[in-house]
DNA sequence: CTCCCCTATAGAAAAAAGCTATGAGCAGTT
DNA sequence: AACTGCTCATAGCTTTTTTCTATAGGGGAG
């Protein structure tokens, strides 16, 4: 002889006469219905379920309460005990309809907050910028840190999204690719290479080179394409930081690797593409996977998209 | 080829993919149990069901809303937007605690109020004050009127219960019992037959008699005692109510009939028992039959019952 | 590297809530 | 008085939801 212990226990729990509360949402919204319609048709009608759906539903919630709510004869009327209970029914309610409508504003984006890291500002400010020009309620902030303290911080929730430089899609993390990277060899304006177009790996090694720090995506970058060309640049210095490095440059330290893009705005500055960009290389709109399931999250990804790739 | 049209309809009324709201209270019960217990088993532990069952209904609230509500990893942590929705989830438990509070108020007569009709005070009152003196906290109203009246009354539900005077137990309400009726023959304190214990009806004819007016369960009775023993009372006047009765029989108008227990504390007057009151004839307590789901109306009419046949 | 704790998923069983069809009580009407 | 139209209640059945057990996969601590 076998016994289903599992079912045995579940059931032994309770072996008192009692059942639980079984207040239902749809109980109360049923019994409120019933008293703001005048009866139980009119209520099922309002609803928009059936007539005896509405009784069961009443009859469940006075048997939950062990007490008689309305009287169904002569006329339809609240019981004492109905009356009171009926303003908490319906204060349960409004807060019920209160949860549904900030469900629907978050879910609109009528409210929220964004936390953004970036990982440089030129491309990511104005992808952030008419975002928020579209989404003017909403809250947002922005972090300015490299590749691997921003992919931490995604990790940790500590921020929602980031733009940010990377080799490739990070793995386990959602990756939108917002731009392609284009290494560029910096110069002075003033300097002879600034008139060239692009450049071979090979033709810097003759000149004094300036490279960012260890982990930065730059010098990855920098030292794939090098490789990948067999050639050993000539480093002279080691410098952190972009802005650090755009002055170097311009004090005539050496010739420096930016990406194309970071050079803009700055006039003594001019970038000479160097070939090989490796595929990949290029500025992500990085989140967490499951953080799509948040609206603001998945509206700003799905508008960085857009602005990358606008629909035809 | 046979359709389920009522299926079909049903189906094709909600084609569209999304579902409706769907936010079930045990749903945010759930929600509420995972942060303050800051986990999903332990929030299972603490309402008593399974971890699966936990993952679940906060999935589905999270379906419902269409936003996720906590970050799983690293750490269990609410978003912005859990943030946001768990206070007015919060909010909405704890309604609905107030609500069953209220309830159990309401089944413990910790609050309450309750109606009664009295045909008469003689036998009602001491029910009712050893009742309210029970339950202090309860409000309780009379109301005097006649049997009739009042039995209409309790049928509209404009009381909850009465207590009166009638000839055996009214069909479709719930009586109890309270009281055997005695009728009784009035006389003055100075009269001869105040010395009789108890009188045969036909002994009565020989003296002018006051009788109540048509619908009286006094006269009712009377007439019935009177047809019973084939005796013609001699009536000689008809007065309304029992006040007008007693001045009456005091004013030397007559003997009067009235209950035995209707003359108590009045001096001027003595009962004698009139032999044959019929059987059924008694003090019933009386209410609606589904109003005993009233728990007020419950524990008035148990303790009244209690009072006139109290346990061994 | 392994163990342990946590959450997610699968599949089955139970519970709940819905529907249609029908019954019974009460008014107002013919 | 039977009729008619309204009310709510009940029965039987189907669909949906909720719950369970069992198990898999993912991280963090030793």
């Amino acid at each position: 002889m076998t016994v289903d212990v599992g079912t045995m226990t579940r059931k032994l729990l309770k072996p008192d006469g009692r059942q639980e509360s079984g207040i239902t949402l749809s109980a109360l919204r049923t019994f409120v219905a019933i008293v703001d319609a005048g009866s139980f048709s009119k209520a099922a009608a309002a609803l928009g379920v059936s007539q005896p759906s509405v009784s069961i539903q009443l009859n469940s919630l006075e048997r939950a309460c062990r007490v008689l709510l309305l009287h169904r004869r002569p006329r339809l009327e609240l019981t004492d005990a109905g009356r009171d209970l009926f303003v908490r029914a319906r204060l349960i309610i409004s807060r019920l309809e209160e949860f549904e409508g900030s469900v629907s504003d978050l879910r609109d984006l009528r409210r929220g907050n964004l936390s953004v890291g970036l990982s440089g500002p030129h491309v990511a400010m104005p992808l952030i910028g008419s975002f928020v020009e579209r989404n003017p309620s909403l809250t947002l902030s922005t972090r300015i840190g490299n590749t691997s303290t921003l992919l931490a911080d995604i990790a940790q929730c500590r921020i929602d999204a980031a733009i940010v430089a990377m080799m490739g899609a990070a793995p386990g993390l959602s990756c939108t690719k917002v731009a392609d990277l284009r290494l560029a060899l910096c110069v002075r304006a003033d300097d002879p290479l600034a008139r060239r177009r692009t450049i071979r790996p090979q033709d810097v090694a003759a000149r004094p080179l300036i490279m960012r720090e260890e982990g930065s995506v730059t010098r990855q970058i920098a030292e794939r394409i090098f490789a990948a060309a067999r050639t050993r640049p000539n480093i002279r210095m080691e410098v952190t930081g972009r802005e650090a490095m755009k002055e170097a440059i311009v004090a005539g330290l050496g010739l420096g690797v930016l990406f194309a893009h970071e050079t803009e705005g700055d006039s003594r500055l001019v970038p000479v593409e160097v070939a090989g960009t490796p595929p990949g290389a290029a500025i992500y709109a990085v989140t967490l996977g499951e953080s799509l399931e948040i609206p603001v999250v998945r509206a700003f990804i799905e508008h960085v998209t857009m602005r990358v790739s606008p629909r035809k």
